[in-house]
DNA sequence: AACCAGGCTCTCC
DNA sequence: GGAGAGCATGGT
C-alpha cells in the first residue's frame, strides 16, 4: 500500500482498498454518491472520496481524521490472507470483498444508527439518520454533523416519530440519555464479553446491534453480527441458531471474525445475487 | 396484498 | 434460556 499526501488530499494505492465495497457493505449510513464521487460525513467531519485506476483519493480539510477513519495504518493484505488460511470455505467471499476495510467510526453515532437499523432496510435507515442530523446536528457548509449526545437529548419521542423512526423512537430518547462519554469509555476498557453485557442494558440494543457497535465503533474484531442476511448465508443443520453461528466464527477467527463477517455479508448481498 | 428489511422488547413457559 | 407475538414504515 502506498500513500501520497498533500495538504487536504490523500491518495491510496492498494488492491486491498475498494471504496465502493467499503462504503456499501452496510457499516456506514452517512454517505452519498454523485458522479462517481462519494461524499462522506462522520461525526462532525466531512470528505469527498473517489476511486479510479490510480487508487482512492480522499479530499478533506480534516485529512488526519479520515486517515484514521479508513484505518490506513492497517495491513489488510495480511488479514485477508489469514482469514482464507483459517477458513478456506470463505475464499470466494473473501476474494470478492478483498477491498473492504473496517471503518473506525464514532461510537455514539454507531449506537444511534444501529438502533435505527433494527428490522429496517438501508435506504430507510439512511433517511431517518439524515433527518435526525438535519433536525439536531450542527449545520456545516457541507451539511449537518451527526448530533452530539447533548443535541440528541434535546429531541423528544414525538420528534423521533415525526422523523420516521417508528417504534424505535422511545429507544432513541432512552439511549441518548444512557450513552454518555463515561458509558462509552467504560466499554473501551472492557473485554468484548463485558462490553456486550453493558451494551445490552441500553434499550433498543440487542446482540446483533451490540456487535455492530463494537465492530464499527469500538474497533473490536472479535465480534460477528448475525442479521437476516447472515442467517440466509450460514444457517445449517448444526449451526442452527444465531448464537452458534456467532461462536463458531469467533472461535476460529478471533479478532478477524468481524472482517470475515463483512466479506460474507457483502458477498451475500452484492455478489451472489447478481449471478442468480 | 403479504412479505421483508443489518431485530428488539416483553410475556410466558 | 428459549419460543412467540407485536412492532412503524416504506419498498417490492
Amino acid at each position: 500500500m502506498t500513500i501520497s499526501e498533500e495538504k487536504n488530499k490523500l491518495t491510496v494505492r492498494s488492491e486491498y482498498f475498494n471504496l465502493a465495497d467499503t462504503l456499501e457493505c452496510g457499516q456506514v449510513f452517512r454517505y452519498a454518491k454523485n458522479d462517481g464521487s462519494y461524499y462522506i460525513i462522520s461525526k462532525d467531519k466531512h470528505c469527498r472520496a473517489e476511486q479510479d485506476g490510480g487508487g482512492v483519493t480522499i479530499t478533506s480539510s480534516d485529512i488526519g481524521y479520515f486517515k484514521n477513519y479508513f484505518a490506513l495504518d492497517e495491513d489488510y493484505a495480511e488479514k485477508h490472507a489469514e482469514i482464507i488460511s483459517i477458513a478456506p470455505e470463505l475464499k470466494a467471499a473473501a476474494e470478492a470483498g478483498k477491498g473492504i476495510r473496517l471503518l473506525r467510526q464514532d461510537p455514539f453515532e454507531m449506537v444511534i444508527s444501529f438502533i435505527i437499523s433494527a428490522n429496517n432496510n438501508i435506504p430507510r435507515i439512511k433517511g431517518i439518520i439524515d433527518r435526525i442530523a438535519a433536525e439536531a446536528g450542527t449545520k456545516k457548509e457541507w451539511g449537518y454533523a451527526f448530533p452530539t449526545q447533548a443535541q440528541m437529548c434535546m429531541l423528544t419521542e414525538a420528534d423521533f416519530r415525526r422523523l420516521g423512526a417508528g417504534y424505535r423512537a422511545s429507544y432513541l430518547t432512552s439511549a441518548s440519555r444512557a450513552v454518555t462519554d463515561g458509558f462509552l469509555s467504560g466499554l473501551t476498557v472492557s473485554d468484548t464479553g463485558s462490553a456486550m453485557k453493558k451494551l445490552l442494558t441500553v434499550k433498543g440494543v440487542g446482540k446483533k446491534v451490540a456487535d455492530c457497535i463494537m465492530l464499527f465503533g469500538l474497533g473490536r474484531g472479535d465480534t460477528f453480527p448475525v442479521d437476516t442476511w447472515m442467517e440466509q448465508a450460514l444457517l445449517t443443520e448444526t449451526l442452527n441458531t444465531n448464537a452458534k453461528i456467532r461462536c463458531h466464527y469467533i472461535d476460529r477467527l478471533g479478532s478477524l471474525a468481524g472482517l470475515a463477517q463483512q466479506y460474507i455479508y457483502h458477498y451475500k448481498r452484492n455478489i451472489e445475487k447478481k449471478t442468480v
